[in-house]
DNA sequence: TTGTATGCGTTATCAG
DNA sequence: CTGATAACGCATACAA
């Protein structure tokens, strides 16, 4: 109970014999007379002061921080954007208030509501509820869902990733494709990944087969799908496009207990860019996103909101990256 | 510019017809007529009220947030701590300020300042400074380092742990045994496994090699040791204990390439109970951290340190997980 | 019970 | 350029 409470600007300003404003100048490095400055300084120094973010955030009507509206961060794709914002915040001196939805899209909308109260000056949100409704009066960046040209969206060239993928996988000698998904009914921009998919192969007349699971389905079903195409011991399927790198993983086990070999037998470029340990080789071969890209486009755009010169679809470029389940690996 | 800010207290007391004063109360769930109460829900709702957190703190010195100090997010032991911790956090209406290190000495002082200007109500931090100074006057808990018996020091039982991996190890049918790290110098709670394998190798009688690096060392020097203990193409070790399971992954590949087959000619134990893409299967045989009550007991602690007799090492309990690296599996 | 008045730490205005 | 003072939104002691 006799813990003295931190300083502040006026125990500063009796310290250093001068006026309280004088010490707001000089904490914020406004221009002040030199001697001033010095005997300011060294009165901070002396006292251990820091200035009360609470105080100014009530003055000026500004937090230096911005929402992270996300699933999780077990999900390494997820990991690593929530790193990459954090850096591109810290590095504009903002901080992250960071907010786990886990998927739930009612905590989505309670989010929305919660963090004003903490007068966040934006909100970078990556949701899946389709009736979200977004606030007009907060500026507000979506990763991977576009709801309306007002609210701006960074995303990765999802069409341009499935394309790449299907080439691909003709050029490294297949002759029959699949594609394979889980995801909600949702359309959101990852969606795209099996539209592109699907034009690629229609432009090469490369023959090709769709799977999609919805959210809550059964994975057992991807087993029967795989083990309906198995004709003499061989998958009449050579090459996969699997929708993320996660179940690509887990597909190629399938693959695997069926005595199929990744890739001879067939050949899996999956999705995100995914490396084991965060840092070692890419768990699949797979189009990468950008993620450090996305956080930058996110965290400028999400400031520099006042301009209200802003694309409303920032699609940034993907690459393939070979990881051990293709031939060129 | 037309922004018309976002109402306040006295907006709602004005729109209710009540005092300042009753509609604090009613925020904060005082006793209130019941007609008062009435009106003043009426007005928030009808304004749309959210209360200004940054007023509150202010007034009431306390922020309702507190800050999580760790290296990355990136790692993904730690992208599961950051969610345990976070998840705890939110049960208990609290905030998550994150701040990464980078495994940056220097960084993880600045950050212990930094987030005093925040106000923040305690501190959880995951560092490995050994000079870090502990500010005394707010709440503050460790993960895996200890400091001093009036800095709570929150870890799992890593001796128990070394000394579970040996004797599965032995359990398993192993001969003799090899324990291979890589960290700092730095003593802190991790140092531990291997001080418990060597306890458990000495007890059992089982003979044992110990090859530690530091954190600079090159990685062919691993190589270089196991390619030592190759005898007529077998390895002359046939038990593995890593401290990581990260580490322990590449371990595995290195002896692959030396064509030693894993778990028939030499099984591996892993420590820290990573899964891939976070719910899957594990990736290594290992010895798992139980991160959820970790993440709970760093929460309760930070938050009841006002209570002086919190212990000042909290020793959580660690399991065995078979995961493919072993004849278990 | 309800209403009023004060102060938390800061920034900004305005008169010296 | 400096110094005194008001206001930001809220909680609370105190008066009604």
């Amino acid at each position: 109970m006799h813990e003295k409470s931190a300083p502040t600007m006026a125990d500063v300003a009796r310290e250093a014999g001068v006026a309280l404003g004088t010490v707001s100048k000089v904490v914020n490095g406004q221009p002040v007379g030199e001697e001033y400055r010095a005997k300011v300084e060294e009165a901070i120094a002396r006292l251990g002061y820091q200035y009360n973010s609470s105080g100014r955030a009530l003055r000026i009507d500004q937090t230096n921080t911005i929402a992270l509206i996300i699933p999780n961060t077990i999900n390494p794709y997820f990991a690593l954007l929530v790193h990459h914002i954090n850096m591109a915040l810290e590095k504009r001196n903002y901080r992250m208030l960071l907010c786990f939805t886990q998927y739930d899209q009612s905590r989505e909308m309670e989010y929305i509501q919660m963090v004003r109260q903490n007068r966040v000056d934006g909100i970078i949100a990556l949701t899946y509820n389709p009736d979200l409704v977004i606030p007009d009066d907060i500026p507000f960046v979506t990763i991977d869902r576009f709801f309306s040209v007002s609210v701006p969206c960074v995303a990765s060239d999802n069409f341009g990733g499935g394309w790449l993928a299907a080439h691909k996988l003709k050029e490294l000698g297949c002759r029959k494709l699949g594609f394979i998904r889980v995801g909600s009914t949702l359309t959101n921009e990852p969606s795209k990944r099996k539209d592109g998919f699907v034009a690629a192969c229609v432009e090469m007349a490369m023959p090709f087969e769709v799977m999609a699971l919805e959210d809550g389905a059964p994975f057992s079903q991807f087993e029967d799908f795989l083990a309906r195409h198995v004709k003499n011991k061989k998958l009449d399927l050579d090459g996969l496009f699997i929708g993320t790198d996660s179940l690509a993983w887990q597909i190629i086990h399938v693959l695997q207990r069926m005595k199929l070999r990744v890739p001879e037998d067939v050949q899996v470029i999956g999705f995100d860019g995914i490396r084991m340990f965060g840092d070692l080789e890419p768990v699949v071969s797979t189009i990468v996103q950008p993620v450090q890209e996305i956080a930058e486009a996110c965290v400028t755009t999400v400031l520099s909101k006042h301009l209200s010169n802003v694309p409303s679809l920032i699609c940034l470029p993907v690459q393939y990256l070979a990881g051990g389940t293709t031939k060129d690996s």
